[in-house]
DNA sequence: CCCGGCCTCCCCATTTCGGGGGATTCCAAC
DNA sequence: GTTGGAATCCCCCGAAATGGGGAGGCCGGG
């Protein structure tokens, strides 16, 4: 932080243009830090990364065209020793886990004060990663459950859209026993005492989407 | 708009500061407009309000201690013609409906570009109405449903934190013949297949939060 | 090579749902 | 004062979901 240091070189990814222009005029406030590129969805940010090479990116993680997990496993493939910060609205634990396996440094919430966020582009800047308290919480208390299955979701995702096992049993080609069974593992591994709960406390913890 | 009018004396109400930022900065780029006080909850909304008295107001819907809908009943309770744009991320036609109903002039998403949104905070100011083509085309979607009854979101509220129709009727006080019934009329009010179903759609539609 | 995880399928018994029907009471609005 | 909506309760019945058990095949890591 010292006077003699370059400026931290930061790439901002967001599809909110509002939210781009606040953290740009919170970045333009801060001595050391440096705005070289804005993107607004993971493509552009994927161009955009090779173009500059910023130090930091903040990346959204809900964007249309190409989303902020597969865009950061994109950059870190090509780039593996870059630092991203997530910025994000809280959309569940799953959400964190899946952004930090992809290589994340950082996991904050859009609500979190300026002063917070400009505190973690420096400390991730040095080498240090950051997961918000709340987040970082509500991961602890999932780390020890089983996670579903690719088959699992598929069965959940068909019966949040309404299908009855016979249904979801056709759509997917196998036997109605064999969904009833996923199903059966669903509620055990999701703590859910039916099938609506299931479906519910898997779009809060962000391991589905509608 | 022509230089000789007083600029349009602005309030923002929302509880993400970098979100405030991107708004304060896009204002102060407008010259005729002008921001006279921020807010991060519907409490301090409605004081910022009474202080200022604001040509127009940009008010979130989520937020603490008082949530949006309830801020611009209580505002124009004391200022009927207060001029109040909501500003949200999408949360279903039903909150949107609640907030025109409860008095705002204008209904926007925080995705929108600058350009649309000065360009509606000046027609709101002169007197007209503007809400999202895409929030207002789910609207009229749903124009000829009938609306759930208070007993009927209890009720689905519960299913989806996964009450069977017996536990609902012994938290509610009720039979569960009569949980039943009110069933019955979520399925067909909602279009929904089964009760899981329901429960999607009426997250979707921000009939319930969870 | 063997083990474990995953996916697949099957059986049984019980409970819960969903879709019909109908009925009463209460309150507020016209 | 009648009318209508909301809330309440009741019946029947077939379909669906839940919870318990077991079991075979496949694939990849140790």
């Amino acid at each position: 932080m010292s006077a003699t240091n370059p400026p931290i070189r930061i790439l901002i990814v967001d599809d909110h243009p509002l939210l781009r222009e606040g953290l740009s005029s919170l970045i333009a406030g801060q001595p050391d830090m440096t705005l070289v590129a804005e993107a607004e969805n993971g493509e552009q940010a994927l161009r955009a990364f090779r173009d500059h090479q910023p130090d930091i990116t903040l990346m959204d993680v809900q964007m249309p065209t190409m989303n902020g997990i597969d865009a950061i496993t994109a950059i870190r493939t090509g780039f593996p020793t870059a630092r991203i910060i997530v910025l994000t609205t809280y959309k569940g634990d799953m959400q964190a886990l899946r952004a930090i396996k992809a290589g994340a440094s950082g996991y904050l919430l859009k609500s979190m004060l300026r002063k917070e966020l400009v505190e973690t582009i420096r400390s991730v800047h040095a080498g240090r990663r950051r997961i918000a308290a709340d987040i970082a919480t509500e991961m602890a208390e999932h780390v020890a459950d089983d996670e579903l299955t690719a088959r699992e979701c598929d069965v959940l995702r068909l019966v949040a859209l309404g299908s009855a096992n016979k249904e979801v049993a056709a759509r997917m080609g196998i036997s109605e026993e064999t969904v009833k069974t996923h199903m059966k593992n669903v509620l055990t591994k999701l703590g859910a005492r039916d099938r609506t709960h299931a479906v519910v406390v898997a779009l809060k913890r962000g391991i589905i989407d509608i």
